[in-house]
DNA sequence: CGTGATACTGGACAGTGTGTTCATGAATGG
DNA sequence: CCATTCATGAACACACTGTCCAGTATCACG
């Protein structure tokens, strides 16, 4: 059963290792890190390690899952709102910041972009095909690339800033600088944006936006907690 | 003396190490390759490899100098249309399938993507730049890398796509997704986005674009082939 | 054509990292 | 308490790296 928990040493083992991965990341980036390296730092024997693991990425790919399921939980529970996933995502990587830093900054490595790429682009096409209007003059797997594309090099570039600004500001950011783009090339009805005010209103012409007020104005509210989910995905 | 022609067994050894790269990188992945396959493909003795490379990374970053020249020369000669590159590039590209796909797809290495990904961080921040008006509500340095995160996100997909779109439309994709939120966003003067209309018209609001009509449309117009710039870049 | 300069060869070598195996000892949980 | 499970550390075969060197082939140029 999946659900069991493991013995006391088999915790203490992984744990080390786990640990040791993400210090020794930061350290000198994931592909110069090396097995001998976690296992000096972890403190544990070399046939320890092959027994919970057999790779530096096997290690890299149980960190990935935890944050895909966080991923996943907090964009089910957005309530439905336009990239829902995009608020939640920021604020967790800000409480966070130095696993994060070593899984999606510079020293990350590709493994992980590749892994949180797929998940976001689910996500991304979950939201945006059932509100794709039918004068849609993009693709949608072009648009959900661009959108995902865009993301992650905000998100990238955030968490090895040493400054950062809010996750809010970055939310924000985000927000404004795809949405509109994206309603226009997909023709999007009811963006449900902002507020809550979403009237269902259909937009029809594709290129020109022209403004309808207040209903599709990117702001960040309708942002709150949600504490069950807030806890850290490790 | 740079320009002088190096030997011809120099010519002969350089150019059968870096087609066996390329052949090895779509065939493994970047990562895959060592040192000892390209020996191997390209027939040579171990040494001869180290005293012209002193590394994979090495052969990798000779071929790359020669991509961030084409870009920047396009980007050049765009005559200052927003995104100059993007057209050139994806044309480009469609001409040069393999070796792109063997750099920018799925296979290709880390390196690559974050060489590029400065090159046309560089690009794009000087077309932003003297555009951005005074209204802006997003730091360009954000707007930059989001614009540049879709754009790499497209252009990667887009090489390992079998039965890939034109071009043509790929650059429209791009530019309909992307400009409509850089315009909200950094309060963009003059465009420029379609033909030479642009009337240096300011836009004033920054959250509700109320559309002008021909000036800003999207449309890829002006477009024209650059003879002296066509010649693959290898 | 001849010759001095330059480049290629191929094998040997030390160094580093990988992944497996196994006998031994220690911690665990019921 | 004790059967079960886990950790240890050392030894081993293997693969790749980067350097060195003496011998050989190819070049450019007068």
């Amino acid at each position: 059963m999946p659900g069991a928990r493991p013995d006391r040493r088999v915790r203490r083992t992984r744990d080390a290792i786990h640990r040791a991965l993400v210090a020794l990341m930061l350290e000198k980036g994931y592909d110069a890190v090396t097995v001998a390296d976690i296992i000096n730092r972890a403190d544990i024997g070399r046939s320890t390690f092959y027994t919970h693991y057999t790779d530096k990425q096997h290690v890299l790919y149980a960190t990935l899952d935890q944050l895909a399921t966080f991923l996943r939980a907090h964009s089910d529970a957005s309530g439905g709102r336009l990239f829902g996933f995009s608020r939640a995502l920021f604020e967790h990587v800000h409480e966070q910041r130095d696993l994060l830093r070593a899984l999606l900054g510079r020293r990350g490595g590709t493994v992980v972009h590749t892994r949180i790429r797929q998940v976001l682009t689910d996500l991304v096409r979950h939201d945006l095909e059932p509100r794709t209007g039918t004068n849609a003059v993009v693709p949608i797997d072009i648009a959900v690339d661009s959108v995902v594309g865009a993301y992650l090099a905000l998100l990238s570039r955030w968490v090895d800033d040493n400054e950062p600004r809010p996750p809010r500001d970055m939310d924000l950011a985000f927000r404004q600088l795809i949405i509109p783009g994206v309603v226009a090339s997909l023709d999007l009805t009811n963006p449900a944006i902002g507020p809550t005010t979403g009237t269902g209103q259909t937009k029809r012409t594709a290129h020109h936006t022209s403004g309808t007020g207040t209903s599709t104005e990117i702001t960040d509210e309708q942002w709150t907690e949600q504490p069950g989910l807030r806890r850290p995905f490790l």
